[in-house]
DNA sequence: AAAAAAATTGCAAGATTTTGCAGAGATTTG
DNA sequence: CAAATCTCTGCAAAATCTTGCAATTTTTTT
């Protein structure tokens, strides 16, 4: 049995059942248990999954067993929510989507605050939903495990029937040449349907995922409005942003 | 089973019910408790949870502890999601809606089962979404956020469209006599359409919450197809019921 | 095609981690 | 305060990991 024969069916266990176990594998491929964990550790250089004693789990272990370091993140993701407060008024129609740094604005919001919030995104919804003077409506649709937002045809059609005054988007990969990128076909189709409703768009992320790029593109820097770090705006790490979008 | 495995599900475990149990982790985990222990004791070290004589707590649990009763109710609660479950085949399209009965029936689905989900829950999606087998469609709506569910006119709407093959149904007052009661308006307006969208109805309730009567009135015992409750069939406590009504 | 280099694999010895258990100690409950 | 329950400690067995090494296979170079 080949190397890279034994590593492909590791993975797929591992999306199937997302763990698997030393012994079993090494009788499974009739090898050793070195080899195994060889191959263990090999998948988990490349971010594959989760080694751990005896034998391996799903990345999706990750956001439990992570927990700690969410925390570490947890402080810039909190400035940045400050700052997109800033741009909040009342009466306004708001497009918010998924991940953590808009979940963390949900939580931080006035609670006297008076608008309406659409969103695609379960935990955003659910942060939301303990604001008792804003409005919410969620946008149905089918449901993306991984990312927890629904996504597809209802979304993207109900999307074009809307004018949002603003809306933010937490990237995933951010470049001043190579645009917004994200990594899933479907979660693309749906923000680019968010940035085409909103009248103003802005983009969130921490200053890690500056300069780093995702397989398929949103949109270009200037398609978007403004960027919010949590670096100040005169760093220098966000020097070649400049030129393209506005930064607070 | 794996360490990091236990642990992680431990920390999914506090972070849906808010507090585990030694005890019922060790019989869960079929480890001893003493390393039941020493996992909670690593968790705690890590500052992911709060360690407590006997347990665990959800380091958010001091905002939530009002919802005490709750929590406590959810043995009988995992009961009642056990016997639902004979009721689903794959291929089927099954509506099921809020409350912790019907979350629990999504966390205990067995990982290899093939429904289509649809509901307006956030958290039972929320739960739904971690079965990679299951389709998860979400019924969008406008937020209400003391049930965490999408209720008005698009949920509505959408229901008539759609003719599942089951529908689980929470209910917050039965009565033989009253039939199913609800609180909240628009609740009651979502689970008459949800009522009348299923091809078999199926309400979940614990036991406590037999003989109680709510302001509005959803439907008669008769309007639905089967009662589940932690209860035996047999018992004393269904009596009144079971004239009306099919009993599992 | 032969030789050299690199990668893969299994093995063994010693280190480390995990786990259950027993007994002593502490805390809670009625 | 006495019984019940939970915790802590040390310990020993079992499982797992690490490291170095040698045998074998595969790939590259000459």
């Amino acid at each position: 049995m080949l190397k890279k024969e034994r590593q492909a069916l590791i993975l797929k266990e591992i999306s199937l059942h997302n763990k698997v176990l030393l012994t079993d594998l090494s009788e499974r491929f009739d090898v050793s248990e070195d080899t195994v964990r060889r191959d263990l550790q090999e998948l988990a250089d490349a971010k594959q999954l989760i080694k751990v004693r005896g034998g391996a789990l799903s990345k999706s272990y990750q956001t439990y067993a992570f927990r700690g370091k969410n925390i570490y993140a947890y402080k810039e993701k909190t400035l940045i929510a400050q700052k997109a407060l800033g741009l909040l008024k009342d009466g306004m129609l708001v497009l918010i989507g998924g991940g953590s740094t808009n979940v963390e604005l949900a939580r931080i919001l006035p609670p006297e605050l008076k608008v309406t919030f659409l969103t695609n995104s379960l935990p955003t919804a659910l942060m939301l939903s303990e604001h008792q003077e804003s409005e919410v409506i969620f946008i149905g649709g089918h449901l993306s495990k991984a990312s927890k937002i629904t996504i597809g045809g209802d979304v993207i059609h109900l999307l074009r029937e809307i004018r949002p005054d603003l809306c933010f988007l937490g990237v995933n990969g951010i470049d001043p040449s190579e645009g917004v990128t994200d990594s899933d076909w479907e979660v693309v189709r749906v923000k680019k349907s968010m940035l085409k409703a909103a009248g103003k768009v802005i983009l969130l992320t921490i200053s890690e995922k500056l300069n780093s790029t995702q397989k398929i593109k949103i949109c270009d820097l200037a398609d978007a409005d403004l960027l919010i770090t949590e670096l100040d705006p005169t760093d220098t790490r966000l020097e070649a942003y400049r030129s393209h979008i506005n930064i607070l």
